[in-house]
DNA sequence: CTAGGGCTATCC
DNA sequence: GGATAGCCCTAG
């Protein structure tokens, strides 16, 4: 299936109350795209909705928020305060909820070890923590001191009756989904609706194919029929679609339509074998239903989304033939405005292409035959481009409408003589050993021998402060010598 | 990851 | 300037 599908699936029944067996399930079998940062915080934010769907919240979402807010760090853009808000509240839900029943004070101390020590400390190290706040280390200081005062407590557990972890999780999942925005799909299917509104005032289409097309977008994954004027659409469009393949993304090697889980769409296309065998493993009643309903609303997305490649070709027709008339006038601009492409002829002269993408595919289709990039080519020497254009004069005669650059100047350098990037590193401050730290090497290489620096290293780290294993082998060998 | 050769800063 | 300690680089 291709990638792009499956992600608008995945994206549209993310929300739909589906079962969380029948969600994990589509995961396994749809190609999903590696990096997707939209699709993976629209995932974390399920993941969260079905943790606090008993009413409570678990110290997993601890880790759902930090992923979120590296997706968020990644994109430049900046973590809000309900989201700081409800990372401290399930923190100190998660650790609070053990202090209730005294018996238990074990498991609270196991608690701020596990999240307050680890989990929150480790990230005061770091800068700019999207889902830390002041608030959270006030919180840490209480719940810290309560691990040795009873007074405190109380106090603690007073104040923890003031916040909910729950509401403060679901105002974050909100705002959160707000930031996402709704799924392609129904943008999709709005864009179509306005669409079809402005086509119905200027009576460009009848009303019956009109209803037809919005009722198979909104009953998409939920509505199992399809009619037979859909289904010949979608093929149509699923011809069209192939011939644009290449602004698809794939994975691995695979070819178009094939992939690592269940196919469900294009089942005449080959690989079909391949996917059958998977696809008999993963046979439950409800994967099946889940299957049938994806098929269907791959196909009738397929029909209903109109192909702008018709169009585009029409209007990059039009806009040439008027660039054609115009060019005269022109000549060191393209038919569309566009700066030209530079492309390099058989002379190694560098010359300005039109931009023209018929004039660049026909060229490349009518080549003769295209050497692979791995073969040598017997004429090539090894040259480098001079970038200085202080010969204006060299440059070809201009041909046609083609516009000519000076010809960069070719300087022979030996194959011998690459020129390398020194490594810029900074040699370390030297540092003398001291007594601790050779008394703990030679205890170290008593205890597991010479040449297990990685090993004696590890288990002194604290003494060896700012060295490395090399270090360690560098020493012995001073120490031996 | 380790071993071993080589480089460099520091000490005398 | 030689000796040495500490550090770096790289093959295996």
């Amino acid at each position: 299936m291709d990638m792009d599908i499956s992600r608008w699936i995945l994206e549209f029944v993310l929300w739909k109350p589906l079962e969380d067996t029948i969600f994990n399930a589509l995961i396994g079998v749809l190609p999903l795209p590696n990096e997707d940062s939209r699709l993976k915080k629209a995932l974390i934010l399920r993941k969260i909705q079905s943790e606090i769907s008993n009413g409570s919240v678990s110290e997993k979402i601890l880790e759902f928020l930090e992923v979120m807010e590296e997706l968020y760090t990644q994109e430049g853009i900046e973590s809000s305060e309900a989201m700081k808000a409800a990372y401290c509240a399930v923190a100190v839900d998660c650790t609070v909820r053990f202090l209730n029943n005294k018996s238990e004070k074990v498991n609270y101390f196991e608690a701020v070890k596990r999240i307050w020590k680890q989990r929150i400390n480790k990230m005061e190290k770091v800068e700019n923590v999207g889902v830390v706040s002041e608030e959270l280390w006030k919180w840490r200081d209480e719940i810290e001191a309560a691990l040795w005062e009873d007074r405190r407590c109380e106090n603690v557990i007073m104040r923890s009756k003031s916040i909910s972890a729950v509401v403060a999780v679901k105002v974050f999942v909100t705002e959160a989904k707000e930031r996402i925005g709704p799924p392609f799909l129904e943008v999709v299917a709005e864009t179509l609706r306005r669409d079809d509104a402005v086509k119905a005032y200027l009576g460009l289409e009848n009303k019956e194919e009109r209803g037809e097309r919005i009722e198979s977008l909104s009953i998409a994954g939920q509505d199992l029929t399809c009619s037979n004027h859909d289904k010949e659409a979608s093929k149509r469009n699923a011809l069209r679609r192939r011939k644009h393949v290449a602004f698809k993304r794939t994975r691995g090697t695979a070819p178009a339509g094939v992939c690592k889980g269940v196919k469900i769409a294009d089942s005449a296309e080959p690989g079909v074998e391949a996917s059958r065998v998977q696809e008999d493993l993963l046979h439950t009643p409800k994967i099946d239903i889940a299957q049938e309903a994806l098929k269907l609303s791959s196909l009738e997305l397929r029909a209903g989304v109109k192909d702008p490649l018709p169009e585009a070709l029409e209007l990059a027709e039009a806009l040439m033939s008027l660039g054609r008339d115009s060019s005269a006038q022109q000549p060191a601009e393209n038919e569309n405005g566009r700066a030209p492409h530079l492309v390099v002829d058989s002379n190694g002269v560098v010359q300005a292409n039109g931009g023209n993408e018929d004039d660049q595919l026909i060229g490349l289709q009518n080549a003769a035959p295209k050497p692979s990039i791995m073969a040598r080519n017997s004429t090539a020497h090894t040259f480098e481009w001079n970038d200085s254009i202080d010969n204006l004069s060299e440059g070809s005669p201009s041909s046609g409408r083609r516009f000519t650059l000076p010809t960069p100047r070719r300087t022979k350098v030996s194959p011998l003589k690459k020129y390398g990037f020194k490594k810029v590193t900074k040699r370390r401050k030297s540092k003398r050993w001291s007594t601790i730290e050779e008394e703990t090497l030679r205890s170290g290489v008593q205890k597991y021998g010479v040449g297990n620096w990685r090993l004696i290293f590890d288990t002194n780290h604290e003494i060896f402060e700012d060295r490395t294993p090399v270090d360690l082998k560098d020493k012995w060998r001073n120490l031996t010598s």
